[in-house]
DNA sequence: ATCGGCTATGTTATCGTCAACACGGATGCT
DNA sequence: AGCATCCGTGTTGACGATAACATAGCCGAT
């Protein structure tokens, strides 16, 4: 910077205004140390630059498994949110003991300027002490809460829209396999399911649980064809995936037996066999408000939010009219 | 830190050897300052540490889409891996135009320290001018070069497993789906199943490519079909997906008419229809193997190492002997 | 007894940047 | 003309940590 100054006859101080987009400067000046600073390859020195402001321009990602390919959807969604606002993206994953205390305390300790946290079960969010480490913080899927920021995806009106076009269907009702019970995500696309089957006055079959694993979907699915069910609401795709493997294997069709709609729609579901049919999340409008929300929340003081993105169901093959 | 050093009796300086595991420091003495951090919750500063040594305690990670399934996988290895070794991780992702100088620009800012690049397009990183952002960089499925590390998997060699095992169940020979031409996991897995055939004395069929996608495998399938084949080796489980949907409405019966398997084994492979014979990569030890380079490379000035991780077959029920 | 060498600790200067304040000159108002 | 303002710029010190050097006390060897 000094080498900069010197270059363009002017002090750091001048410098760092330009660096800064500082308005008073004077055009002319500002041209010159631009020319200085484009000649002698200067960067900014972030490190001190966050030492004397106590600001990083990074933000932390907190989130359990990269496994689950909708959360590898939102890391890529949040990092390209973040890169387009200036702030580079640290990620952390939780241990398989899921302390999300500890992984604060990382971030904390890396000085992050706030922390997206991805769908992690609600109770340890609140449990880690978000004070302690005093950490901003968006939640991302998690109920509202006004100690930090929270963005979702409707997850009960996108179950909602995926029961009604069921029961559309003439399906006596409709099966849920959910996700894990920790999960806020999995509890509301539960509700919306129960929420659309009371509406239409029809019964509510026992619910199946999954941890959003294909497997998990599989050997879950063998409980909901023997009781009978002619159409599934899968909580995501990936389990959905597995409920369409062990209808096969059992002689069954889909969607000539059985329907099945799953959640998510990632991008390898059009390719399942037959074609899910699906509730669309836009994880990029996700990551995008996330990031926003936690920007604005740093710089200018905005206080937490609570947005909703909607979803929208995408029809496919694997779901067909109730047998006559 | 001046609190701590005044409520231990010490001076700063002695604080920093402890913190930094300094051997010169009295027992006594040391336990006095953990006993002064504990209580006022002291939490070195990583930027004024940063600044003063130079050392950021971060990597970065470049990678050009998290949509494939193995990508994510390979970022959970690497952040995992990272932890362990006490380096922060920031993921830059590349924007469309894949323009990696942009993104090493971007991580020389953050002043990381080092950077893993995963699975690009080689002349890509080696257009991108790895001496003007200073970086130290592991690349992994990358081809040998002195200016930086590189880890790769056995495509090769896993390649040529998948194929000797097809043969082997009696089929003619085996076609290619392959991945991008300008991918090096792409054009190592297609080699090894090239030397395969060549090694058995056996025709090679020409290779037809797809993009990594399973959108991809379904719309090159038909074309593998026409030609007759009875096994196919897809270079990724995703477009192994792909190509399972085409056969079957094709009217086709994996494994009875066709053969197929894929690479990576990702989680979901066991659940396709029918559950795919793959190759699998060990992507945690890559990863690990990616880091530990890195950090030896920073830590110790180890020179850029060559490492290759193994593969094992892993049959399930998608590969049958062929129709006598 | 002297001295070199070791150990445990302290002192000083510095990393690159920016906030706060200072200052000279131009401008506008009365 | 006199005074208050504003503008563009410079000067100084501090952010928190550590490297390099300095020091005091102790030991054993000559």
């Amino acid at each position: 910077m000094a080498d900069v100054a010197e270059r363009a006859g002017v002090s750091g101080q001048t410098v760092s205004r330009v660096v800064n987009a500082s308005p008073r400067v004077d055009p002319e000046t500002r041209a010159r140390v631009e020319a200085a600073m484009t000649d002698l390859g200067y960067r900014p020195h972030r490190a001190a630059r966050a030492l004397r402001t106590g600001r990083t321009q990074t933000i932390g990602l907190v989130v359990s498994t990269l496994a689950s390919v909708g959360n590898s959807r939102m890391l890529q969604a949040v990092a390209d949110a973040a890169a387009t606002r200036g702030y580079a993206l640290t990620v952390v994953t939780l241990g398989a003991d899921g302390d999300v205390a500890a992984a604060f305390e990382r971030l904390a300790e890396q000085g992050v300027d706030g922390a997206i946290v991805l769908n992690e079960a609600t109770a340890r969010v609140r449990g880690a002490d978000v004070g302690a480490a005093g950490l901003r913080l968006v939640v991302v899927d998690s109920p509202r809460d006004d100690r930090f920021g929270v963005v979702e995806t409707d997850h009960a009106g996108g179950a909602r829209s995926a029961v009604a076009y069921l029961l559309g269907l003439g399906h006596a009702t409709v099966h849920h396999l959910g996700g894990p019970e920790a999960s806020f995500a999995a509890a509301e696309r539960e509700r919306g399911w129960r929420d659309a089957l009371s509406a239409a006055g029809v019964a509510v079959p026992p619910v199946v649980r999954g941890d959003w694993t294909s497997a998990s979907g599989f050997a879950a699915a063998s409980v909901l064809l023997e009781s009978g069910a002619t159409a599934v609401f899968a909580a995501n795709d990936q389990m959905a995936l597995g409920v369409l493997r062990a209808v096969a294997e059992s002689g069954r069709a889909v969607p000539g037996d059985v329907s099945v709609v799953g959640f998510d729609d990632v991008a390898d579901a059009a390719d399942y066999r037959p074609p899910l049919t699906t509730v669309r999340q836009d994880f990029d409008a996700l990551g995008a408000r996330a990031v926003a929300a936690l920007v604005d929340g740093i710089e200018v003081g905005t206080p937490a939010a609570f947005e909703t993105v909607p979803t929208r169901l995408v029809v496919r093959e694997s779901t067909a009219p109730a047998r006559v």
